[in-house]
DNA sequence: TAAATTAATGACTCAGTGGTCATTAATTTA
DNA sequence: TAAATTAATGACCACTGAGTCATTAATTTA
């Protein structure tokens, strides 16, 4: 027998995060059938078994994965929302920022990727998230826009239709990063990308009011 | 021995589209992995054993569903753009129309949300797609909105980029349909949803071209 | 320092599934 | 009608991977 090239450590603290850390990126990668229990642990830097001593199952990790990412932020964007006086654009650029800040650029961008390609797997994981990150989100953007109707601003529309087409290119942008982006040559520039976004909604949602200042 | 409930045919045109009908639906359903070959069989009505007369493999039959389902769409799409005449934006319109009308209100509809949960895991079958459908795909929609842009109809924008944000609304429809679709309670309205998104876009777009005969 | 505790391990079990092939039977040919 | 062909079957095999547990060893307590 060899010595063990590290020696054991014992670090209950740390495991959990470290462990759904792990399994984020290869659920991400390969998605949940696909992923072996053995490989989350050996890229936690632990065996199979310790992960079982902190998720019963392998379901019970991936409701881990799902909750632990994306909740925190979006009770920020509430509070933002709460406190903003100005445009009703500007406040749709201010969640924007604040959500591409939190998720956009960290581990948990592959997160919707994730959920809607086990949705249908996991109908209690995916209830979860719509009540919690979903229905959240919609109601944080749709508030924004009746507002913005309210006031001239934007124009009237079907409010919670519209909802939906607003936030599609941004979830589709992360979606892309995680799946078919590994078949382009060239990076893609998020930051055009988004701004391309608003650009169009800016003038595309504009109303009266502002038509007839210009 | 009982009988047999239904006697064996011999249909061997038939078998192969009603196996890639059949692998089609669970694939969407329940993603690659977790998708029992036993079942794609039962569901097109033959044993295990036969699926392997038409297939290799499953990954064989993966890429099967994937060739099948959308190229013929992208080419009427081609002819479409080739003998087009009125504005750019009329063009748009009518590609999505035909794109609708054959993908998103057919069984292929569930494609784009099977690429892309299982893009990374096939990465030959992502390029297949990529290159046939994606990348035409996206060349029809940016010589529209080139087309625009140079008679003044729509505002110049970085164009690569501007095709993106077009097209995501309308990939984000049909994948949210085969995965968090079945959180919502109502049935969402696709008709509705078009009516916006090309609302928004019709407006968002425009260049100063009209914008200075309103 | 010795005993007790518990984090961590990894060999093992066992159910499930991709893939095979000898057999069966529908259909065609002689 | 008999022989030949081949579509279809399903029992079977090999292997994988989720989940278990007796054992090991790091850490704490006495």
């Amino acid at each position: 027998m060899l010595a063990p090239a590290t020696p054991r450590k014992r670090r209950k603290e740390a495991r959990p995060t470290e462990l759904t850390a792990a399994a984020l990126a290869l659920f991400v990668e390969k998605g949940f059938s696909a992923t072996r229990l053995e490989d989350v642990a050996s890229r936690a830097g632990v065996s199979k078994g310790t992960l079982y001593l902190y998720f019963d199952s392998k379901e019970a990790l991936f409701k881990a994965v799902i909750q632990e990412g994306i909740l925190p932020v979006v009770v920020e964007n509430e509070a933002i929302a709460a406190k903003h006086t100005g445009s009703s654009f500007d406040l749709l650029e201010k969640l924007l920022d604040n959500w591409w800040g939190k998720i956009g650029l960290t581990d948990f961008a592959g997160i919707p990727k994730l959920m809607v390609a086990e949705a249908r797997n996991f109908p209690e994981v995916a209830r979860f998230y719509y009540e919690n990150v979903i229905c959240r989100g919609r109601a944080l953007v749709g508030a924004a826009l009746e507002r913005g109707m309210a006031t001239g601003e934007f124009r009237r529309m079907e409010v919670e239709t519209t909802i939906d087409v607003v936030i599609a290119p941004i979830l589709m942008l992360l979606i892309w990063r995680f799946s078919m982006a590994c078949c382009q040559n060239g990076e893609s520039d998020s930051r055009l990308y988004l701004q391309i976004h608003m650009n169009i909604l800016r003038q595309g949602l504009r109303g009266s009011a502002l038509e007839s200042r210009v």
